[in-house]
DNA sequence: CTGGATCCAGGTGGATACTG
DNA sequence: CAGTATCCACCTGGATCCAG
């Protein structure tokens, strides 16, 4: 396997950005608990527009994190699950959440202290 | 302890965008290995502007993951160090890192399937 | 050497209206 | 119901120049 060091970095820096985008993480965390429909989705994931919805779960499908169910009916009926794939990346994912939530009190205190650092000056 | 689930949702997508944004993990990661200067960092990691760097570099610290130190001589000199909380995030962001490295091919599989199943309609 | 200030291009995401 | 299309405001980040 000739794989460079660049390499590694811009892989990492792409499934990063994935993460740190602004819904991703909010709709895999709630496919995590199993099938859902795309107005169940909207629904669980407040603040959600239709708009990112649909471009949020595209870009997952389109990375085999999310798989699309279509039911060929009128209304029609689309579910969303997660692939193994998508199932394997809740794990570290989750394992980060539970650190920001730990740490939160933490950062919030550096930045208020940073603030009035700031304002002293 | 008064939280709600939003505002635990909030704090990780805090702490979450501040991981996909595109330099602070890389400036963590290199500062994982010790304490170094401005010049260093903007040596080490590849592709960043200076303004970025001084942008990025003041979250964190803001955040209480890096302290900066400034040493009042002529030309300037300041070092930056992860903080013990800057260090325990490290280890998340890894695990997501390694996450990245190994299911890369998978990905990259997928987004071809994806690109022909797109163009195929 | 370590930034601050400014300008600017491109991308992200929100609102709204429309369609099969 | 599950999108698509359009428009637009904002933010991020790059380039460049200036300063202590």
């Amino acid at each position: 396997m000739t794989r460079s060091y660049d390499d590694d970095c811009v892989a990492t820096r792409e499934i990063l950005s994935l993460v740190g985008d602004k819904w991703s993480v909010l709709v895999i965390v709630n496919l995590g608990a199993g099938t859902m429909r795309f107005s169940d989705l909207k629904r669980a994931i407040d603040g959600i527009s239709q708009r990112m919805l649909t471009l949020t779960l595209r870009g997952l499908e389109r990375d085999g994190l999310v798989k699309r169910t279509v039911f060929p009916t009128i209304p029609p009926r689309v579910d969303y699950e997660l692939t193994r794939l998508g199932r394997t990346l809740l794990e570290p994912v989750t394992a980060l959440a539970i650190w920001a939530q730990q740490h939160r009190p933490e950062i919030q205190r550096s930045r208020e202290a940073f603030q009035r650092a700031a304002k002293s000056k």
